[in-house]
RNA sequence: GGUGCCAUAGCUCAGUUGGUAGAGCAAAGGACUGAAAAUCCUUGUGUCACUGGUUCGAUUCCCGUUGGCACCA
């Protein structure tokens, strides 16, 4: 049977040090997982996997897209089987690392397929609630898909607008799409959360932020800023840098946000991760490496 | 050394005409099906500096102590 070993937790834990040991051990490819690590131009501020930590293990899905390119969850999980497809031929185990909950979700259970959506009709909806405002916004919703619409968080306008996008291109509403049920894979899933005490955590977050800031996430915020309005620059570090450069915050005030913003999305991911009752945790404030490596081995057993 | 002001949540501060307190930020918890490093929801966590006094009752008034700030020497 073919295991797709997964690796999650939260930003900084160390995931990307604990998967390079792992896969040399076992001889396994590294699948990235981090939705923002695919973007080959931004390296510093997504901590992307190194030249070095590729020499040691292959990587897939670091540096591959650009951009300008647009790219989501609903891709990537195609992308992925495509390419397990091909590596569970040579491979008994794969490793599939990274902190991006749906990225991961995708993979090990799959979304429904949803119709596609023109980049002319977002455009238009986006505008429609610009100018009309949330009401109006939730009104349509609420008409095109009243069963949605008692589940969705009612003042959470990108739901409502994606819900509205897929009933419009569509002709039918977004309920008859999502049906949340888990696809069959052709491979087991072993899921591995890192964790660390809360306080490790954060003071590791907030040391890393620093070493990105002498690393140079300033120069690559730069060279990347007429871009910002993309959709895979709504991004920790590169938000606030851009306000830095704007001149609306100094770079010690950017930084303390890019630590805090951090923070906040280590938690979340801390919360959607702990609901997955199939995680094996390690906490590595506790567990040195080797100790995680023979639990890890474990549980591939 | 003297005088004055201040001491309340992790931080900045409000407040209680005496009935053990509340804002902002930080923080914590949660949701999540194609932007998921996004987006959204909920929650006040406290020896009211310390000691004694007055009082049925003190965080509030009074004495003192400690610490901080300002001014005068």
């Amino acid at each position: 049977m073919k295991t797709l070993l997964a690796i999650v937790g939260p930003t900084g834990v160390g995931k990307t040090e604990l998967s390079l040991t792992i896969a040399e051990l076992l001889g396994s490819p590294i699948v990235n997982a981090d939705s923002r690590q695919i973007y080959r131009e931004l390296p510093i501020g997504t901590a992307a996997p190194t030249a070095s930590d590729q020499a040691r293990v292959k990587h897939y899905f670091v540096g591959t897209h650009s951009l300008s390119e647009d790219y989501n969850a609903g891709q990537y999980e195609r992308d992925v089987m495509t390419l397990l497809d091909r590596l569970f031929a040579e491979h008994d185990t794969v490793v599939l690392s990274g902190g991006s909950m749906m990225y991961v979700k995708a993979v090990c259970e799959g979304l429904d397929t949803m119709p596609f959506v023109s980049p002319d009709l977002r455009t238009a909806l986006r505008e429609a609630y610009e100018q009309n405002g949330l009401a109006w916004l939730q009104a349509e919703v609420a008409a095109a898909d009243p069963d949605y619409w008692r589940e969705v968080d009612h003042r959470n306008p990108q739901r409502l607008l994606h819900a509205l996008e897929i009933c419009r291109a569509s002709g039918k509403p977004f309920s008859a799409f999502r049906k949340g049920q888990q696809k069959k894979r052709p491979f087991r899933v072993v899921k591995i959360g890192l964790t660390r005490d809360r306080d490790e955590l954060y003071s590791r977050i907030n040391q890393r932020v620093l070493q990105m800031m002498a690393a140079g996430l300033k120069q690559e915020a730069e060279r990347v800023i007429s871009w910002r309005e993309c959709n895979s620059l709504q991004t920790v570090g590169y938000k606030e840098m851009f306000r830095c450069i704007d001149g609306e915050w100094t770079e010690e005030e950017a930084v303390r946000m890019i630590q805090q913003n951090s923070r906040h999305y280590a938690k979340r991911q801390l919360t959607w991760y702990r609901a997955d009752a199939a995680v094996h945790w390690i906490n590595l404030s506790h567990t040195d490496t080797q100790a995680a490596l023979q639990e890890i081995l474990a549980y591939l057993k």
